[in-house]
DNA sequence: GTGGTCTAGACCACT
DNA sequence: GTGGTCTAGACCACG
């Protein structure tokens, strides 16, 4: 389920952080369990090995995932906090829009229908 | 009004190019209002004057100003329309991270409310 | 007749030497007459007088018009061949565009069709 | 095949516009293909790397490449349509000259001769 | 190694 | 004085 962008202006290991973290959040991966070995990854993504260990290092760093040399990467056991600890930012990030839209005379309306179509798509 | 944060990892020229949008939104600059030249503005943002001319170009190409040699830079006169071309990119971006937070497991209501604090505030 | 565009990224000064240029290839301005003095043209054209004794200096040295201080600026006599000499360059150009077109696989018809509309046209 | 004339009125970020363009046009480069880095770029045209950036940031824009951080400048898929787009505007330049010889009394037949001596050489 | 951003300073064309 | 182009050289993010 994990699909790269190679062509998106995101970057790549980004795209791998937010592809692992939605597994998790989808159920995919659950608390406890074993992520493939960077060198699978980085087959399965075909990208550079160095790019899937950016993204591993930094999840580590977030404590959503414990990844421990020769062992491998493991989901953390209280990676549902973690990962709401992460939307505080994003929602930021939406503030940050809303607000400029909002200058350029935009109503809120718009912008709430927008996410409620996104929220009724499947 | 025009303010920079060069710590900021959003590109200098971006923020100037969003600050002149800014101003021409909330009608601060009108259609047909000149701008200050590109080296006053390098002067009064303490940055480098490429780095606005590169904001300048930028605005020129999506028919938000015309930018002339010799005769300085001008806010266009179909603005409006050409501001409103460049929101429907936000409201895509507003839609990702909706999207991404909708698959965290975030109710829409937590982010509704969240831009509806943006629009009451002042 | 003479009408200026300064949202153009033709040099003004050079859109009025094609303006005197096309009036008198036209028939309005004939050998000998008398062009309006710089300051009469600069407020017609509401341009900087400076850039209009540019223009009027061009056409001199090409042999267009004699402009002789104090007493105004005159059509040549033998203006027609003057004219015809600067539609060489002209040519080239098209030709120049030309060949980028039929790289680039254009048909020679569509580039002679677009010729024959721009005769047809009154 | 790509020359840059340092001395041309032409930009010389332009002029490697237009040669990208051109090798694309004529086959040398294919969708997909990857470019030369900038830096090498700027080595083999002799220019600096900030000359060549520019002119790949706007093929970029343009939708005729993809250039990303770290992983190089490619070109894009739908690379025909985008370069087709940018033909109209050379039609409007074709038919603005051709306007104005119109108007010094030259006959169509003198310009579509020209074109024809384009197509027809080589 | 790749592209992206920024600074500094120069020269040119145009008004 | 205005914007436009170019060079030189630096630093950063990405792979």
């Amino acid at each position: 389920m994990l699909v790269i962008d190679k062509l998106s202006r995101i970057p790549i290991y980004e795209q791998i952080e937010e592809g692992i973290k939605r597994e998790i959040a989808t159920g995919i991966l659950k608390p406890g369990d074993q992520l493939p070995s960077i060198r699978e990854l980085s087959v399965i993504l075909s990208t550079n090995p160095n790019t899937v260990q950016k993204a591993i290092m930094s999840l580590d760093r977030a404590g959503i995932i414990v990844s421990t040399q020769g062992r491998g990467s493991f989901v953390a056991k209280d990676v549902r906090e973690r990962i709401k600890d992460s939307l505080g930012v994003k929602l930021d990030e939406i503030k940050a829009i809303a607000s400029s839209l909002k200058d350029a005379g935009v109503d809120s309306k718009e912008i709430i229908d927008a996410i409620k179509s996104v929220y009724k798509s499947k």
